[in-house]
DNA sequence: ACCTGAACACCGTTCAAGT
DNA sequence: ACCTGAACACCGTTCAAGT
């Protein structure tokens, strides 16, 4: 496979990062894999992009847009909790045609849980990570300035929702026997609950 | 640093992956330093250990051997909300100079997320959760009946400490720059707190 | 069986050199 | 500024060869 033409360096470099996501578990972002689909020398990568994590950093961060263009955190018809509640949820199982169920949370995670995983694929974790607090900051901003949720720290309140996220997606990597969706879903209600109405 | 003498290879080689888990985590246990310290060559040590994984599991082994016994969570002296949080803290990581339960936790996940893991490996899973879900409702029902924590649903309140928990082993799988310990007790705090102040 | 060390195929990063 | 490709210092794994 070949970069399309008629892009500069940059735009390459990122599309051919951003299609070997979309492949099987052991196809790593490497320097000279990326660089070779994108038909650059690795000198050029490098210069766009110094280090690895801000390359994966903005191939994230563009396919994150796409997935999650259409959030409805501002749909103030909706009660604010469940506004919250429901972005949350999409956090955990993004849908969306550019994302299939490999790159998912949980897959993400089988892929870098491995004690053997090399640190770059440690490094795409956290970018992923790290991509997803930020939005769920957005989202507590938001809610924060149209009064619906009192003042607090949000950077706080969005690492506490993010890890109860990573919590349940635990509970889906190993489902119990009984209705364990609804149980999911209970758990990040509470924890929802929890950023409304204690002080944090 | 140098093996003790009177070891034979293979317990040389444990006794260095030991002793470099309890170095900072930056030393990784790789293949060539493990055998340097241990003063074996790498081939002597893929003989022992033919895989990576295999040696970091089997450190881990043993060093989780050691583990915590006494529960201080009847200890009236101390507040109810500081020993729920020891109480939980001690579920994440438990104590010891030489434990690192980050690895502990990636090698457990790694065992039993794969696709190929056999439904009895997912079985044992399953249940050690059951067993630490079964010790957290304990410790509330505890604190229930002494008075210090609200009537609720402790079955539920134990089951939405279990997923933070999990997800701040995930944190802690994969450290982030900055104080991470700090922030990983003070997201369990949070949630210790929401189970003292909402109504669960 | 146990051990050696070279060799292989990777990795991220650096850098003098070109345009 | 943008790009090249070699070089450096790592990785895990394999393997013919020794004892």
């Amino acid at each position: 496979m070949q970069a399309p033409e008629g892009l500069n360096s940059r735009e390459r470099i990122l599309w051919a990062a951003a299609t070997m996501l979309g492949e099987d578990a052991g196809s790593a972002l490497s320097v000279r894999a990326v660089a070779a689909r994108a038909g650059v020398s690795t000198g050029s990568l490098r210069h766009h992009f110094p280090r690895q994590r801000e390359l994966i950093d903005a191939v994230l961060g563009r396919v994150y847009d796409v997935v999650l263009r259409d959030d409805t955190i501002g749909d103030t018809s909706v009660p604010a909790r469940e506004r919250l509640l429901t972005s949350v949820q999409r956090l955990l199982a993004p849908e969306g045609p550019e994302i299939d169920a490999r790159e998912g949370w949980l897959s993400a995670l089988d892929r870098y849980a491995k004690p053997d995983a090399t640190p770059e694929a440690r490094e795409e974790f956290l970018s992923i990570e790290r991509e997803l607090r930020r939005r769920v900051e957005v989202a507590l901003k938001l809610l924060q300035d149209e009064g619906s949720l009192p003042p607090g720290d949000n950077e706080r309140r969005a690492r506490f929702l993010l890890t109860v996220v990573n919590g349940t997606s635990i509970s889906q990597a190993f489902p119990a026997p009984g209705s364990r969706l609804q149980n999911e879903i209970d758990v990040l209600r509470i924890a929802v609950d929890c950023v409304f109405e204690t002080k944090i």
